[in-house]
DNA sequence: CGATTGACCGAAG
DNA sequence: CCTTCGGCCAATC
């Protein structure tokens, strides 16, 4: 089972699966792991993501859009250039049609069919 | 070992 | 919309 994989090593599962051009948010990943509350430590995880490999943190945004880590890619513009390369309009940090981009984990593995989940975000 | 920090989230005022 | 607060847990100081 997942058991023997750290809480890290889940994160960057499952971020590795965020298709192209699409985005997804910190809580939705800690959701997914079933531990909502420690959104934080998906935070964390992306943090040292930089162990990993193939992990498209570019493709987590927090949950308004933004591109809250975008100094950790070794610059404030490879974040966005990356997104936009993807087909994501990015602007002043703020990803466009975010719900439409968005990607749940939570909905689209759980039934590992047809993307596309216009989810409502507040 | 205690205190602080962190790429967060949600609720409340 | 904003700020403040609590929570969550690991890494760092």
């Amino acid at each position: 089972m997942e058991s023997d994989k750290s809480f890290f090593e889940k994160v960057y599962e499952v971020v590795r699966k965020i298709p192209p051009g699409r985005v997804t948010s910190y809580g939705a990943i800690a959701h997914y792991l079933g531990t909502r509350s420690s959104a934080r430590m998906v935070g964390w995880a992306m943090n040292q993501s930089h162990t990993q490999a193939d992990v498209p943190a570019h493709r987590v945004v927090n949950r308004k859009g933004m591109l809250s880590g975008k100094h950790h890619f070794g610059g404030p513009r490879v974040m966005q250039q990356l997104l936009e390369s993807e087909g994501i309009r990015v602007t002043d940090d703020q990803v466009i049609d975010f719900n439409k981009v968005f990607w749940d984990p939570s909905l689209e593995l759980a039934n590992e069919r047809i993307p596309i989940s216009v989810k409502e975000i507040k």
